[in-house]
DNA sequence: TCATTTCTGTAGCGACCACTAGAAAAAAGA
DNA sequence: TCTTTTTTCTAGTGGTCGCTACAGAAATGA
């Protein structure tokens, strides 16, 4: 009856069995066959249809009924797969975590300073909103907006603010370890870039292209000192 | 049947008479008192009411119900004084551009430099967003973002690339009259403000405060040329 | 007083919402 | 083959959606 969450890591509400399941003292993934009627579909292509309509449409916007002929399955199987419409959802968030929204935690990890990092993110903001084969913007910003569900609004207003938390940290340790300069306003530079982010999503809703959000972009980089080593 | 408008500029349904109607010879509004049962609410006090409801959940997320429940009337009287909930809502996007989202507008048009402009409409949008009293935010960024009625949606973005236009204008007309050098990107710099102004409004929704917009607003400020003579 | 006009409350319309009971279908194990 | 397990399809559930028919109430004009 509750949802679960089982050995791949995705929610669940009845897929694998109710009982000691596998590996309980075994090796872990051993089940390999179920027992029952094979599913009729692929569930991550399902999945990834749900992604789809709920970043086009928004939470509330898309109804259970829209998701079924989306991911061409009947309203019984989407429950027996991943429980109810919000446990379809947040796991829809995080399928869009991992393949659309982590470019900004990436910069973060990989680029030596934060202002190369904000730079890189601005910029692959800019073409991640504006990708074609999926709708413009980002879901976490756009899909829980004015939503009569708290909690789904909450958690996305969660993971943006952890965005502007993971970049404030950033810019803390360039300040700290003398990239920037020790007065610098690390929550204001930091919300700023979130801010900023946020707006081109909106503007990337909006209409705009690629290049006029590199061009933004651009623009709002120049509050940064240049002290980088990514030259763009 | 059909809603009409009319001469005070409002959206009504069935208010004033489908006959001639006052003043088809006269001095306008000639009629005080009109001829049936009096209505036993005040329409614009409801229509605040209203605002403040479409103003937090957005047009979707507020139902009729709610309307009546928060305007105080019955469901019959809400339709027989404004229409649908399309028209009600395009009343309230109405009263909310000139009681509180006309600041860019009355910037644009009173400042002397485009850059004074966008300073002040900066400042003014860090104090309306988080202004106690009424939701934080833009009405006319959030309450139509994910809408399943496209109409509505097109109406707000319609209001919000206006915006960017005008301001794309006033630096238009400085980049003509010399007061910025004729190389400026006035549409760059015009979706940039405007991108910040919408930054800022989903900013105020998740909990930042007005000093800290106002961080946000003077960093972004950074990135125009010093010429404006509105010294902040 | 009475007819006319307009608004208000009750009560309910069909459509859609998220969700599910129950039976048939399709696999594995005995 | 027969039982067990799981998924599928059909056909709904109660609830809410936006909206309205209808009758009574409250005003004006005759």
């Amino acid at each position: 009856m509750h949802p679960m969450v089982n050995d791949d890591g995705t929610a669940k509400a009845s897929t694998g069995p109710d009982t000691d399941s596998a590996g309980a003292a075994g090796g872990g993934k051993a089940r390999t066959k179920s027992r029952g009627r094979p599913r009729s579909f692929d569930r991550e292509t399902a999945l990834e249809k749900a992604l789809l309509a709920f970043w086009e449409h928004g939470y509330e916007a898309t109804s259970v009924s829209d998701l079924t002929r989306v991911m061409d399955i009947g309203a019984p199987s989407l429950y027996a797969a991943f429980g109810d419409k919000r446990s379809l959802f947040e796991e829809v968030v995080r399928m869009y975590g991992t393949r659309h929204g982590s470019f900004t935690d990436r910069a973060l990890a990989e680029e030596p300073t934060a202002r190369a990092a904000v730079e890189r993110a601005l910029c692959e903001a800019a073409t991640a909103y504006t990708e074609p084969g999926h709708p413009h913007g980002c879901l976490v910003v756009h899909a829980a907006t004015n939503c009569s569900t708290p909690e789904v609004e909450k958690s996305l207003r969660d993971r943006r603010n952890a965005n502007i938390a993971a970049i404030e940290s950033r810019i803390r340790a360039d300040v700290a370890a003398g990239v920037l300069p020790p007065a610098t306003d690390a929550a204001a530079l930091a919300r700023h870039a979130g801010a900023m982010i946020q707006g081109m999503s909106q503007q990337a809703r909006d209409g705009a292209s690629r290049e006029e959000l590199e061009a933004v972009a651009e623009i709002a980089l120049s509050v940064w000192p240049r002290t980088g080593t990514h030259t763009g």
